[in-house]
RNA sequence: GGCGCGGUGGCAGAGUGGCUAUGCAGCGGAUUGCAAAUCCGUGUACACCGGUUCGACUCCGGUCCGUGCCUCCA
């Protein structure tokens, strides 16, 4: 069996990644908080994720990838006193939303999604169990995580309390023992939403959430825990507090999850995302003008861990790449699937390594060139398994160019028996005028020895 | 200031102590009424300065530049 090697953010080396019980592999990612569309970079999140668990699913018998929806959060509270909208109006709204895109994505759904509000209880419960340790104290209707108990506060992200203080730019609230101490529980006006607890109505911080459910849906400590970049501090780092002083792991950062993984920001063209610049992408908007497996291979272009910059050109080369997929496949309709491998053409072998889809599509690019050419070396029946093999892990679904709607079909096909009859009498102005209509249209016309074929396209080819 | 990451051919983007990544774009050719697609050919890049080495883009040190995080954030 190939084994998968992975970065490990908690140590910072790539390690080979040995699962605590083979039988049955577990990992978390952090999902996303409902209150709006997610954007280009939520997406990337869930598709390196989903394809990880592909990865892992491929080499393991089982696989339990649970990922959380936040739906309570101080910015859910502010949209609804925004909009007036109902608070779990909002965040099934969103959710359903998120679930939508990220599925036109191929993301595959996490197999446990479980959502914030639905696990108090445990959070409660959690919070207890860190007072009664000696590593949490209620104050002032909240209750804080009492950073100082935990002395190996920090392993995850490098950094040191003093060098936390030092850097603090947010005035510390009175009732904090100290300064880098973060809340666990919080008090609820009337107005928002809460629930009732032994320090009263509130509602959980945002870290404990995370900690519970991941308990709560896996057990600890369990394989591997992932999330953006951005959430090693503090989002990870408070997590890793909570769930090894609750459990009574003080001493050990890995008694959460083994292995920690992040992936890397997305930026537009060249620029970071931000609402200032108005330069948000919308996986949602982008959904309706670029297929989703394009833009799930533009996602996979750059190495999970690098930055990705968003541009046309990303598209492009992806809509190029999608479309040898399919071209490529047209090539292998009939032939009868060998299951042979033939490691210097299968890209699969790449994703062992780390997840490093972008060299698994450059081998992906011979395999396909393969096809075209069938090389001698080569057969066909390999070379498909192969490829059906890795769009199954890459998450990459074939979906039929050809579909539209039967009237449109029928007036394509009036279109072409006038170019063909245009093309018998020298007529090529009007036969170009034709092809150009269509394209207009989003179909390509594809003139072979048997007659002119069509196809529909994602986009121009004049471009 | 602290903790990270990165600087590869026009662009995107892997990788390696000595052997062509790959793709997109471009150029020439085959093919085509014209296209599209495909095929053939075409580009010798690794920020800068030192060091280690028979040999470094790849290891070490330094410099410059860019960039992320430092309690909203995928």
């Amino acid at each position: 069996m190939s084994s998968l090697q992975l970065f490990n953010s908690l140590t910072r080396k790539k390690e080979s990644f040995a699962p605590l019980n083979p039988a049955h592999v577990r990992l978390y990612a952090c999902g996303p908080t409902v209150y709006n569309y997610a954007h280009i970079g939520n997406a990337r999140m869930a598709v390196v994720f989903d394809l990880l668990t592909r990865v892992l699913k491929s080499l393991y018998p089982k696989v339990t990838y649970v990922s959380n929806i936040t739906d309570v959060d101080d910015k859910i509270i502010a949209s609804h006193k925004a909009t007036g909208e109902p608070i779990d109006v909002i965040t099934r709204k969103y959710e359903k939303i998120y679930n939508d895109d990220m599925a036109a994505l191929g993301c595959a759904a996490p197999d446990i999604q479980p959502r914030a509000t639905e696990h108090i209880g445990e959070m409660i419960a959690m919070i207890e169990a860190l007072i009664e340790r000696g590593h949490a104290y209620a104050a002032d209707g909240h209750v804080l995580f009492n950073v100082p108990s935990f002395p190996a506060y920090g392993g995850l992200s490098g950094r040191s309390r003093d060098e936390q203080v030092a850097g603090a730019r947010v005035e510390v609230a009175s009732y904090k023992k100290d300064s880098a101490d973060f809340v666990l529980w919080k008090p609820s006006e009337t107005n928002e939403p809460g629930w009732d607890s032994p320090w009263g109505r509130g509602r959980p911080g945002w870290h404990i959430e995370c900690s519970a459910m991941s308990a709560k849906h896996l057990g600890l400590p369990f394989d591997i825990h992932g999330g953006g970049a951005d959430l090693k501090f503090p989002h990870h780092e408070n997590e890793i507090a909570q769930s090894c002083c609750a459990s009574g792991h003080e001493d050990d950062l890995s008694a959460f999850a083994k292995v920690w993984v992040h992936n890397g920001f997305v930026t537009v063209e060249g620029e970071k995302m931000s609402k200032s610049l108005g330069n948000f992408l919308l996986a949602h908007d982008l959904i309706k003008d670029v297929p989703g497996p394009v833009l799930r291979l533009a996602l996979l272009s750059a190495h999970y861990r690098q930055p990705l910059d968003w541009s046309e050109q990303v598209v492009h080369q992806a809509q190029k790449l999608y479309d040898k997929i399919l071209r490529a496949w047209d090539v292998l309709k009939d032939v009868a699937v060998c299951e042979e491998s033939i490691p210097q053409k299968d890209p699969v072998l790449a994703l062992y390594d780390d997840l490093n889809t972008p060299k698994a599509i450059g081998v992906l690019n011979s395999l396909l060139n393969s096809i075209f050419v069938t090389e001698p070396q080569y057969d066909l029946p390999s070379l498909k398994y192969i490829l059906l093999n890795t769009l199954e892990i890459l998450g990459v679904e074939l979906v039929s160019p050809e579909a539209v709607s039967a009237e449109s079909n029928s007036e394509i096909d009036a279109l072409l028996e006038e170019r063909s009859a245009a093309k018998a009498a020298k007529d090529f102005t009007r036969a170009d005028e034709i092809r150009d209509e269509l394209v207009a249209q989003g179909i390509e016309i594809i003139d072979t020895p048997e007659g002119a074929k069509w196809r529909k396209i994602s986009y121009s080819h004049s471009t």
